[in-house]
RNA sequence: GCCCUCGUAGCUCAGAUGGAUAGAGCGUCGGUUUCCUAAACCGCAGGCCACAGGUUCGACUCCUGUCGAGGGUACCA
């Protein structure tokens, strides 16, 4: 049961009686304790404007509300105007039991269901194996399809990459200087070419395959046999992660199906392009919102080739066409304004944009021995996703990029990450869940009979431990539809920590198994189920897993 | 110059829709194990929420300005 909205209704429904105008009830859950379970503030939203004190309002209010509810213990004043709550045990102990119930689906909600939404992100380009600075907005991504999924949406996960551009001549050329140079090791490599090692794999490659046969072909042979080898090496890497998308879709798909030039023709039509230097010109001065910042941009250079703009553009307006409730893109913010002129040239070009949401999360800094760790792609100087998870794991990789929120940089400090100890945050969580899990084991030692059926008494759940442990989890679902409504899934792990706070506590303080109090021991017993539950639908939210060991 | 994001404890960061005495982890110091996992628990210390104005019953939160950090401002993506 949703205690917020069974609140919302009720108080709706007084300050209408009292004369209230279409009331909006604004409840929120107190950071102090001793301010109730529920919080409201219309007393003091409204008391003014019908020309009331706020306090004498507040106590109309409530004696409205009666005294014999069965899910209101208690109501009083406080402050300037406060109505504070508080929720009987009743409603804990009925919520506990719902959770026991729904175990894998507790915190789900059918609030988007039927609708579809389609994630895009990762999408690097196939020039090599993904290294650090993607590794942030790959486990975003995992996260946040999760969280779409977790109200509703059915999500079709998608990978863009590019396979036409400059970038991709320029893995030709250098696989082909490395593959040269087996024959003649003093052939020079090409200026700005790739220089880190795998370049080297794929030439040996093609030496192994062909020998030297391959001298005199043209570029295809070496962009193709770099593509097919650099996403085999990515999508192995994502499959470490765990991710898996659904679509790949690239570039040369829209050249092939006439859409890049069916958008070029449409900002023609409609007088928004123009050529100068023999390039063609976006007016993106006049299509930007915020007009100070405005210049035109090249969409096709003098060469005859776009510039990433019009293909970006021409593949969005494809995934409007799709028909999904919801796009969501995930970008770096070294990639921050670009997505500003894609939708300024949609909408110029009379494409409703509404449904598109753009993520942007600032720069990950990884941090060693106090110091920042230095990259560099020309000197091969590069930290692999795949050797950062060797470093530290999956479960701890996923979680550390996931664990702040988007807007603000995020130092990724290795020597925590690696250590497993209690230091590490991503252990506290998951000690909680083995913690749960040896004692559920342990418990069929003394409690054979115990299992799926046994029916606790719940009432006997009243130290304050444990109190507080089943208000923790009531309010599970409501954290993960409010992290899913604004695509933030690092209030999942606020959250969690919290869960397993208060569990360990419960821990100290509360005997689980005791051959000597079985009613009890099962009541204790559940709650612990119920807590592992909640511990575990929120590790796979954020992408983690939940080890009955550690 | 202009645009985006950020500035909260020694360090790394939470603080949804404005709310009551601003929180956590790490670090420091000190306690807890004959008992279900001590990767745990309990306690002490630590703050002009960058600065200055404004909006209102009320501002860490919204607005304006200043200073500082990161990113962008390509006929690269």
């Amino acid at each position: 049961m949703d205690i917020k909205q069974y609140v919302t209704d009720k108080l709706k429904n007084i300050l209408i009686s009292l004369g209230v105008e279409e009331p909006s009830v604004i409840l929120e859950r107190p950071k102090d304790p001793t301010h109730g379970d529920i919080s409201c503030n219309a007393a003091m939203m409204y008391g003014k404007k019908l020309g009331r004190n706020p306090k004498e309002f507040a106590e109309t209010i409530i004696s409205s509300l009666g005294s014999d509810d069965k899910y209101i213990k208690s109501a009083n004043i406080a402050g300037p105007g406060f109505i504070n709550l508080l929720i009987s045990d009743e409603y804990y102990r009925e919520s506990l039991a719902e959770i026991l119930t729904n175990k894998e689906s507790f915190g789900s909600s059918a609030t988007n269901a039927g609708k579809t939404a389609n994630l895009e992100w990762v999408s690097a380009n196939p020039t090599g194996p993904l290294h650090t600075g993607h590794g942030r907005q790959t486990a975003l991504g995992k996260a946040i399809a999760n969280l779409l999924e977790w109200t509703g949406y059915k999500v079709t996960r998608e990978y863009y990459y590019n396979n036409a551009g400059k970038q991709m001549d320029n893995l030709a050329r250098s696989v082909y200087a490395r593959y040269r140079q087996i024959f003649e090791s003093e052939y020079p490599l090409p200026e700005d070419c790739y220089a880190g090692e795998y370049i080297g794999e794929i030439a040996a490659v093609l030496e192994k395959e062909h020998g030297d046969a391959l001298i005199d072909s043209d570029d295809k042979v070496f962009r193709e046999a770099g593509e097919n080898w650099c996403f085999g090496a990515i999508k192995q890497t994502l499959e470490r992660l765990g991710i898996a998308h659904d679509v790949f879709y690239n570039e040369s798909s829209l050249y092939e199906s006439g859409k890049i030039k069916e958008t070029l023709e449409e900002f023609k039509k409609r007088g928004l392009s123009y050529e100068k230097d023999g390039a063609v010109w976006l007016k993106t001065s006049e299509l930007l919102k915020n007009k100070k910042d405005a210049a035109d941009k090249v969409i096709v250079k003098a060469t005859g080739e776009p510039t990433y703009r019009l293909p970006d553009m021409a593949y969005h307006i494809d995934k409007v066409q799709r028909g999904y409730d919801l796009i969501i893109d995930i970008f770096g913010a070294d990639h921050g304004d670009t997505y500003k002129e894609v939708l300024a040239g949609m909408e110029g070009l009379g494409y409703d944009t509404s449904k598109i949401k753009v993520i942007i999360h600032q720069m990950v800094t990884f941090v060693q021995d106090g110091k920042p760790v230095k990259m560099s792609k020309r000197s091969d100087n590069v930290y692999y996703l795949d050797d950062l998870i060797d470093d530290v794991g999956a479960d701890v990789a996923q979680f550390f990029f996931v664990m702040r929120s988007v807007n603000t940089h995020l130092d990724f400090d290795i020597a925590l990450a690696k250590e497993e100890s209690d230091k590490n945050p991503v252990f506290y969580l998951q000690y909680a869940h083995a913690r749960i899990s040896s004692i559920l084991r342990n418990a069929k030692d003394v409690f054979p009979e115990y299992g799926e059926n046994t029916v606790p008494d719940i009432n006997l759940l009243k130290t304050p431990e444990e109190l507080s442990l089943m208000k923790v989890l009531t309010v599970f679902p409501e954290t993960v539809a409010s992290a899913a409504v604004t695509y933030e899934p690092h209030k999942v792990i606020t959250y969690l920590n919290e869960v397993a706070e208060n569990y360990h506590r419960f821990y100290h303080n509360n005997r689980v198994i005791d051959a000597e109090a079985k009613e009890l021991s099962y009541s204790r017993l559940k709650l612990c189920e119920a807590v592992k539950a909640v511990l575990k639908n929120g590790f796979d939210i954020i992408g983690i897993t939940a080890p009955e060991r550690m």
